[in-house]
DNA sequence: GCAAAAGTGTTCTATGTACACCCATGT
DNA sequence: ACATGGGTGTACATAGAACACTTTTGC
């Protein structure tokens, strides 16, 4: 999770969400990108952007009534932040250890956006092809389960999860390259297929739904 | 779906998704509410309420900037509506008879809400209670299957339907008596049980899904 | 009695799960 | 040789689809 630690009033030191206003004549999502960018140093495109949702309640800015448009965007890879503007640090951080005693306290309502994002991204886990964007152009499918297997906290059968992975129309495709690496038999090369929706979708067993969400 | 006919320009004349400004002080779910009744002259609160997306291109209002959070809204035994402040008439409309060439032309980007939220409302169907606020507090099966029928456009085997309802745990509760009706042997009644979220799934055939939706 | 809708039983198939086993590479 | 991760095979359990059949009402 991409975080900037504030410079000013309210919530001064305590770290937030990047963000900002939206300019005239800009859609929300250029807006989205380019605040992202400007308080971060980051200028790669995100991989995947979408429209988390809209958060207006009178009182969780304390300064003036402000609507905030939340998206979630997601980045392999992720390359070092500098502070930007208005803030006096960015860096990332792991999600797992924010919400807790030992994370930093966070301004304003962004506990709760980040709670419904990070429910937002497990759920889409399931029924689309998200999780390609989190890893390289070329991956391999155990690179792939991890993916699964960290953002639903759960143990996944790498045979099945290769099955059910290769029958899904259009998921991956082949690429018929080994990855060249470690110990072990080298795994096949894959990239991101066609399909955005998955049919049928890879369902996350009871346990690992109550895990994070009721959705 | 409850529509206004708009009596000042742009697209007077045009039929339009009831909506307006916040105000001061009101959470946007109260104002969605507020908007709903004041234009159409409806009081009861909906069964079911919830933000949809947040629609803010540039040029989506001719005559200024205006960023719209939709809301989608689930009302049985839809009441007459009555037009309200600035608007000719209001009314309830089928949604398969919006979009086409014989159904009215909706103003702004009102057909890209509408759909949106028709998916949304389909895609719930599958995985939540919402089908319940399509009918009365206490209702039958064949009530419940006919909202899955006429929502996902499908014909759904009454024996499966009956047995797959009834064995996801808290969907509904068995009230033990016989509604009164027609002919045919008279059906149990059942209410709405205190799952929102099913497990498993009701989950719509290749098909159904590819009817509307990509998601 | 007959039509119509409610409700039960049963068979077949598809899909997920668990686990045994073989394959290819680095040390 | 052996540890490690990649990949295949297979048996079992579960869930959905299709359809026959019984039950209870109105006409």
């Amino acid at each position: 999770v991409l975080l900037v630690e504030r410079g000013e009033q309210p919530f001064a030191g305590c770290w937030a969400l990047p963000g900002g206003f939206v300019r005239p004549g800009e859609s929300l999502h250029a807006a989205a990108v380019r605040e992202a960018g400007e308080e971060t140093g980051l200028t790669l495109p995100p991989r995947h952007l979408e429209q988390l949702r809209t958060y207006g309640d009178p009182d969780r800015d304390p300064r003036m009534r402000v609507f905030s448009v939340a998206y979630v965007a997601m980045m392999p890879d992720l390359p070092a932040p500098s502070a930007g503007t208005d803030a006096n640090d960015a860096a990332w951080w792991v999600a797992e250890d924010l919400g807790g005693e030992d994370g930093p306290e966070l301004a304003f309502d962004h506990p709760q956006i980040l709670a419904d994002a990070v429910e937002r991204v497990r759920a889409k886990l399931e029924y689309t092809n998200l999780a390609t964007a989190f890893v390289g152009e070329e991956f391999t499918l155990s690179e792939l389960r991890r993916v699964y297997e960290v953002v639903w906290d759960v143990k996944l059968e790498p045979a099945n999860f290769r099955r059910k992975v290769l029958s899904t129309p259009a998921f991956v495709e082949a690429l018929h390259q080994t990855a060249s690496q470690g110990v072990g038999r080298p795994a096949q090369l894959y990239r991101s297929g066609p399909a955005v929706q998955l049919h049928p979708a890879m369902l996350r067993s009871e346990q690992a739904r109550a895990e994070g969400g009721r959705g």
